[in-house]
DNA sequence: CTGTTAGCGCGTTCAT
DNA sequence: ATGAACGCGCTAACAG
């Protein structure tokens, strides 16, 4: 099987082309381009000339086999059974950042990322990534879940010889994992709202199958507790992560007899479609009504009034998941662990003190 | 140098073992599990159960190193001397379905794609790409430019013999590309707005530098020409994408003697930065001016009124260039073509008659 | 039909 | 300081 001359550059130099050029032996041009102290300076030089002027580089493929590694950690982006659902552009925002700080993380280490988008059911998700771990492809795996999505049965997962960090969910305490601090986030937002000194407070929370979701619910709930506030009937609706529901459920609490004076609603959206109520409704935001977000994402920066919301620091997160798996990687008894990122509140100019009439 | 035995699996069984187990050789055991009609069924069959009793997959690396190909398309995304430029949360909506559609398309001929963000400087990002393509690590490359961006040296990758295609960009014509056209897209904005019987319309360009937008002004200015209708003074004004711009830009038109009933914005933030500002001189949209952004890009979706637009199939986008690099890489003289995809209005409230007040 | 042999290109002992 | 030899795991060509 003689690889044939194509058009362009010929057959591309290998190791043993140059050592024959400089009558050398190819252990000995490995050696110097790996810059071991065992070749002579002078034969060194030498290589590295002649790699140079024929535009050498080693073989990548051939070099993994021998040294028995891919170089490559895989990310998975998991879509359920609702393909569609992973990649509405809402999700973008979420794991666009994610994909970022793993890739720059992972170029650090000489590492390259290999991106899928596995779109279809339970078992071929997971019959896909042991193929490819089985099949020596890969170093590491990054998982992404989204929220509401069956989970890839870890049990298999764990069996196999390679490192596997899951991101934005914990889904077996067998599997490293990195994720934001979801309960702390809102419990964040709740303290923020108590100091302009609300009291009054409710939540639009995500639909209860998302866990991100919950975990927000359960900070709110958390913090009212803690400040001794009361959670009023009507002060807690559960929206569908849309604008629309927000819309809805917000102009639902309005009608109350004891309407809250600050709305803490689970993403961004949400808060943009209680936003629109109020100003359907005439009631001033931030003067009569406060309202935060959950997200930080792009629209709570264009929008009017600006959005207070709480940013969840995802690039951060998967550099850390990144992290985590070379560790994992490595020789040293890394142990598994469960990282669990903070958030940060962005405050803009949707929230201020409850007004005292 | 062998192997250790790792704590979870063992070492992975290779052809060999399972050869050695069925008293056969590799080779049949190799054109058996790649279904030759060479092998006879009976033992094909022995040899798919052993294979799976074992858990046998074939190693990836070996095969590529036999195969002489590496299954792997590189996708870069390049970064020009401000890295943080390229990784704006407004760019991701830009990149990531693109991103996906390459993805998925790959998967299709069971490619893997390899995801690199290159942010260093022109040089830099050249010697990196030559370095993975001469390395034999990728058979084909996806380079995604962003607007304002400083090209990879085109004659460099010219001369590599590996298929490259450039992305919302047409940099050299020896290398294929796919891009949106921007042109046509504002063509129809501007035919659209004539049809609702506007004369008297402005537009809200992108920063000079940027070629998107110069093509968008382009079609602007032509098909103003082409309808018959003028480009009065201060009917054309360059912005630099963002919201506010958007917005100074717009009060400054309604200031002159004779302002536009309907403004085309060359992006959505823009857009959304006239609607803000519409609302502040209290001009009702669209009962008073019409405005059109492009992109379709989210807030377009949320902002009051919902904003008419120009959406890019980005995803299609991704997706014939992936192909594209396929098709390079067959067997067949597969022509360097230049890929021009027509984007699509999309009608929602922002867009009206003008009132003939 | 099946086995033997020979690479693919590199890294790595072990001699010299 | 350098070279010879071997292994990585698989596929392809040829022989029987």
């Amino acid at each position: 099987m003689h690889r044939e001359i194509t058009k362009k550059s010929r057959r591309r130099p290998t190791l043993a082309d140059i050592a024959a050029e400089l009558g050398l032996s190819a252990a000995t041009v490995s050696l110097a381009l790996n810059g071991s102290p065992l070749v002579a300076e002078k034969t060194a030089r030498r290589v590295r000339e002649a790699a140079k002027k024929h535009n050498y580089r080693p073989n990548a493929i051939a070099r993994r086999l021998s040294v028995g590694h891919s170089e490559v950690i895989s990310f998975y982006v998991l879509g359920g059974k609702d393909a569609a659902l992973g990649f509405l552009p809402s999700s973008w925002m979420f794991y666009n950042p994610i994909l970022k700080g793993a890739s720059m993380a992972l170029t650090r280490y000489r590492y390259h990322l290999q991106f899928e988008i596995l779109s279809a059911e339970l078992g071929d998700q997971c019959d896909t990534i042991i193929e490819h771990i089985l099949g020596g492809a890969t170093d590491g795996v990054l998982l992404l879940y989204f929220d509401d999505y069956l989970p890839v049965v870890a049990d298999e997962l764990e069996k196999v010889d390679v490192p596997i960090v899951t991101m934005n969910r914990k889904v077996s305490p067998e599997l490293s994992s990195a994720q934001v601090d979801n309960r702390s986030g809102a419990i964040a937002a709740i303290e923020y709202l108590k100091e302009l000194g609300h009291t009054k407070i409710a939540h639009i929370s995500g639909p209860e199958a998302s866990f991100n979701a919950r975990d927000r619910r359960t900070g709110y709930l958390e913090a009212m507790a803690a400040a001794g506030l009361d959670v009023s009937d009507g002060y807690l609706l559960e929206g569908d992560w849309q604008t629309q529901s927000g819309y809805y459920l917000l102009r639902e609490m309005m009608m109350l007899p004891d309407p809250p004076t600050a709305v803490f609603c689970s993403n961004d959206y949400m808060a943009m479609g209680a936003l629109e109520a109020l100003r359907d409704l005439n009631i001033a935001v931030p003067e009569q009504v406060s309202i935060i977000g959950f997200d930080d994402s792009e629209i709570s920066r264009v929008v009017l009034p600006r959005l207070t919301t709480v940013r969840q620091p995802l690039e951060e997160l998967g550099r850390r998941a990144a992290e985590e798996v070379m560790a994992l990687k490595g020789d040293g008894e890394h142990e598994i662990r469960h990282q669990v990122i903070a958030p940060e509140l962005v405050r803009r100019g949707s929230c201020a003190s409850p007004s005292l009439v």
